[in-house]
DNA sequence: CGATGTCATGACATCGGTGTCATATCCGAG
DNA sequence: CTCGGATATGACACCGATGTCATGACATCG
């Protein structure tokens, strides 16, 4: 491949001619950068970044490391959006010419120090670590070689953090079944083990407590298990709980979009109609569900793009050093609410015909 | 951060015998080795990639560039799992000691020139174009500096491809219907532009042919559109003129599992039973979808993680210089079906007691 | 007209490794 | 004892850019 030297002899100027004109670092006279201009193109000269970056010593990449990190396996995996995360960090570094190199654990923590010894070689300037789903991570005790943001996770070394506002969200998510005149709002909750799950029961709380509302124990139920077996059965023996409940809710928050379709279909099972006899409202806003389902179901997103963007913009402010002193460690992005046809307005009346019409 | 140099002066030795201990390309007396690795763990001393790939002219690292490349923009993104091709191809480049950088077009395919232009600057040994959906490109006239393989796309400028293979997976999917009693079978159609609406046909035709069974015309109908408008409607009439056919089939085919689970919504609608009264089957296996749908849904996976596999293991091939040269230009990757609640066999006597107890 | 400043350009060192070649040491064989 | 050969190590140049500094050609000003 040509070098700056093959360039410079066949536009007849010095290296460092040339490389003014590729840097527009000083003055050079128009008819020159012409000549090297041409050179350039008719060589298909390309520049070695390897060669730049060490004089230099920016090298324009960031490090991303995805997959679970976690240390303690055992729960499903996501598997799926923690990519959104991905390709919202890598517009914004894209915007600021930076370069992403990408990593995978395989789910295998341990595998981390090796990845990271690899950036590192490449002298990321700063690196990211995605997790597949919102949790506390123990990263090694790496000497901290670069700067570090965690996007999806947070630890206990005050290390900057991107997550989820899962208090947040459910807060305004019940908030506005509660606007829609429920009163008996039922939520199916994650796992046991899953950070999200105390998250998102506060803010359960948290609403009823804002309208003046009980929070009847009764209404909260886990409704999936870490490890996947017999869910659906769980599920099924928890739906039968909350409808036999002498006072029956009017509305079932499920802890997330795969949990709703599932529940779509025991309460269709049962005779019940959506959002006719009990709305249904998900979490993820996971649209391939939420937009394909009939009817349509109401969700709060992860924001997931959001999140990558911001993680990237904190990197950013890290490597240019320019971090607010009163900057929280943990920085919570919420996402917005899409109401959409799982839920009644039990606020106004609805006629069954009118109800019909709105759905799809 | 240390180098090289600091290393050697705290072990004592000239750079060069660190370098030795480092790659261990000759042979360093043992003793001399200990004080080295001392001494680089010592100063936390990390090698760097640009200095030694400067002299080794090998980096390390192979490029990916994801999004839409169609140069003709309209369609609907999938948004879906292209990203699987991408882990599947990190996987393979990582046991290999290989990085991977990765740049999305995010939907500008005159973004691709540029981004191009990054990854020769950082000298890649390779570059893979990932498209979202099925489809050919043309890449702009880029002289070829670098190793190119499409994963997902093709081109007719012979560029090694890695593409799914639609037309045999339609094809095993109806032997299968048809090897389950089916006889009369619709196809709801991918919409017209996409290159695999026709290839599925084929494989459609090819099954009944196969089977010597007729192909009825009145059978193949346009599911989908390019632009999500109207689609519910266009799926709401395509199914009525299915059922209201004087033989009706007895399964049909969806050009993807997000139309699948709108024909569920619309059978149930009209109180038809899915595989009761019809049976269904998707195409991408897209588990969220099918494996929690109700019935879950027979389909056919889209092999992204393998697509992406097989096409960095070309790329290495390339780069190694290894192709055989009776090698087809576009490789075909068939995924596996996996045949669940949402087909009857009607080759059997099944009782509905039978059947329920079969569904979850 | 000489001093000063600006513009355009080049010589040279340098970033941090590794390839090449030279050299020192030690061993056993002849 | 000498020599050939393996073993262990270092000196030095080089990969391809760019930062620093120097220099020559002009233009401007007092």
């Amino acid at each position: 491949m040509a070098t700056i030297y093959d360039v410079a002899k066949a536009a007849g100027v010095s290296p460092k001619t040339v490389s003014r004109v590729l840097n527009g670092d000083a003055p050079v006279n128009e008819k020159t950068a012409k000549a090297v201009r041409a050179a350039i193109d008719q060589l298909a000269y390309v520049p070695s970044n390897a060669a730049r970056s060490m004089r230099s010593q920016r090298t324009g990449l960031i490090g991303m490391i995805t997959g679970a990190i976690s240390l303690s396996p055992g729960f499903e995996a996501a598997g799926l959006p923690d990519i959104y995360i991905v390709q919202g960090a890598q517009r914004v570094f894209a915007e600021h010419g930076l370069t992403l190199l990408i990593a995978d654990t395989g789910n295998q923590a341990s595998r981390i120090p090796e990845l990271t010894q690899t950036f590192l070689e490449h002298r990321v300037e700063g690196l990211i670590h995605v997790a597949e789903f919102h949790q506390q991570i123990e990263l090694p005790p790496n000497p901290r070689q670069t700067h570090v943001v965690l996007a999806n996770c947070f630890d206990n070394q005050g290390t900057p953090s991107v997550v989820p506002d899962d208090e947040g969200g459910q807060l305004e998510l019940v908030k506005g079944l509660i606007a829609r005149g429920h009163r008996r709002i039922a939520y199916l909750m994650l796992p046991e083990r899953m950070i999200a799950r105390g998250l998102r029961l506060s803010g359960y709380r948290a609403a009823h407590k804002a309208a003046g509302l009980p929070v009847d124990p009764a209404l909260t139920i886990t409704g999936a298990l870490s490890d996947r077996a017999h869910e659906f059965d769980l599920l099924w023996d928890a739906l039968d709980r909350l409808l036999s409940l002498p006072d029956r809710p009017t509305a079932i928050c499920c802890a997330n979009d795969k949990m709703a379709m599932r529940v779509y279909a025991i309460l269709r099972e049962r005779g019940l109609s959506v959002p006719g006899d009990i709305s249904i409202v998900g979490y993820d806003d996971y649209r391939i569900i939420t937009e394909h389902l009939h009817p349509t179901l109401t969700s709060i997103e992860l924001a997931y793009a959001a999140m990558g963007a911001r993680a990237a913009d904190r990197l950013l402010r890290l490597i240019a050093g320019t971090t607010q002193s009163d900057e929280p460690v943990i920085e919570r992005v919420a996402g917005s609410i899409t109401w959409r046809n799982s839920v009644a307005d039990l606020s106004k009346v609805v006629t069954p015909f009118q109800m019909r019409r709105n759905d799809q």
